[in-house]
DNA sequence: GTCTATAAAGTGATAGAC
DNA sequence: GTCTATCACTTTATAGAC
């Protein structure tokens, strides 16, 4: 079977183990993971890892790189959205931040951790500068704020936004201490948060 | 000079290498800490912090409990206390975290990371399970649930408002990309937020 | 208590056969 | 493309001198 063939399915060499790379290094972090590991969730060996990807750490970079782009980039497309109103805003926000979670909710500690180690490998992730100062969901909210002669800083209010919808999943092996591992109580709570953290955003806005 | 005295000094051998472990397993995490780090940090080397503290897991473990008993511990005590109303125990939550995590900002990525890594080495941390679901501020919590009729869970509030508290230090890698590295910004929107909080869980509390 | 030297095992990467 | 064998290096831990 030819590369390109072979590539085009679902089950290439190369896709199988990029497929284990995200498994292990979502699960241990870069330091904790040994491309053993990797190699041995693929069914291959070390060796053609290496064919592959040359060297741990860029195949580490590929899967960061996709992690930190499924995580931000879904944030920035929504915040930078000229049509859509604040409150509609903050309930996609919402919404994307429990279905992507729930779905892998090993991401934000994966992210902020490796993040930490790595502050320069990814300085300035997409143009978080401008997101966070200069989006339309930014200023939609310091008109909102103005409206309501407020002279707080939109950044605290953004900043709390995420810190909602994201801390419960860093949090979880907390909260699995109340419900169970599999805690299908988790997912319901989380669910319910589609519609309280706009609910309570609003609220938020409106205490001047 | 005996042990007794060089002990009682807030530079004995041993006190050294603790202090070295705190910093450089706070920076990197476990998997990522060179033992010779931590010696050469401390000014000594591998053989004697081996003498002290028999391995890298041993000297860790002794670490990564201090660290939960201070980020945890602090919460817990608040949470428990019978006497003061519901506003005033989420005034001192809010100033908790804020000081402790300026002082230390590293403290909540080590802590849930390590966590993640290790589950059962912390099983039922201080009691999570009563303080969170039976607490006096989760009774609270309830009681004002009752008398806005609202139904919501008051797990939802709690970890909101602890997702509040913390996250903005897991994000401050990404805060920093606003404002620079040093950040003395960065220290004045969270000294802000010990009056924010309580106020915006005024808000959300009465959005029954 | 503290050091030097070294053991013992692990780890990432490559050479070379097929 | 894929494997086995192996290299070069790191890392934790200990033995033993002082």
């Amino acid at each position: 079977m030819k590369k390109a063939a072979t590539a085009a399915l679902g089950t290439s060499t190369e896709e199988r183990i990029k497929a284990a790379a995200r498994k292990v290094f979502l699960q241990k972090g870069y330091a904790a993971t040994r491309v053993k590991d990797i190699a041995q969730e693929a069914g291959i060996n070390i060796a053609l890892l290496n064919y592959y990807f040359r060297s741990k750490e860029k195949l580490f970079d590929l899967v960061m790189l996709e992690k930190v782009q499924q995580f931000a980039g879904g944030l920035r497309q929504i915040m930078l959205e000229e049509a859509t109103s604040l409150r509609e805003k903050v309930e996609r926000i919402s919404a994307f931040y429990v279905d992507l979670l729930l779905a892998q909710p090993e991401l934000p500690v994966f992210i902020f951790s490796e993040l930490k180690a790595n502050p320069e490998k990814l300085a300035g992730i997409m143009g978080a500068k401008k997101v966070l100062l200069h989006s339309r969901f930014a200023e939609q909210l310091r008109e909102e704020l103005v409206a309501q002669h407020s002279t707080t800083n939109p950044l605290q209010f953004i900043v709390s936004l995420l810190g909602m919808a994201v801390f419960p999943f860093i949090a979880r092996p907390v909260l699995h201490l109340v419900g169970g591992q599999d805690d299908p109580a988790f997912t319901a709570l989380m669910q319910e948060r589609k519609r309280l953290l706009p609910q309570w955003f609003d609220a938020m806005l409106k205490t001047a």
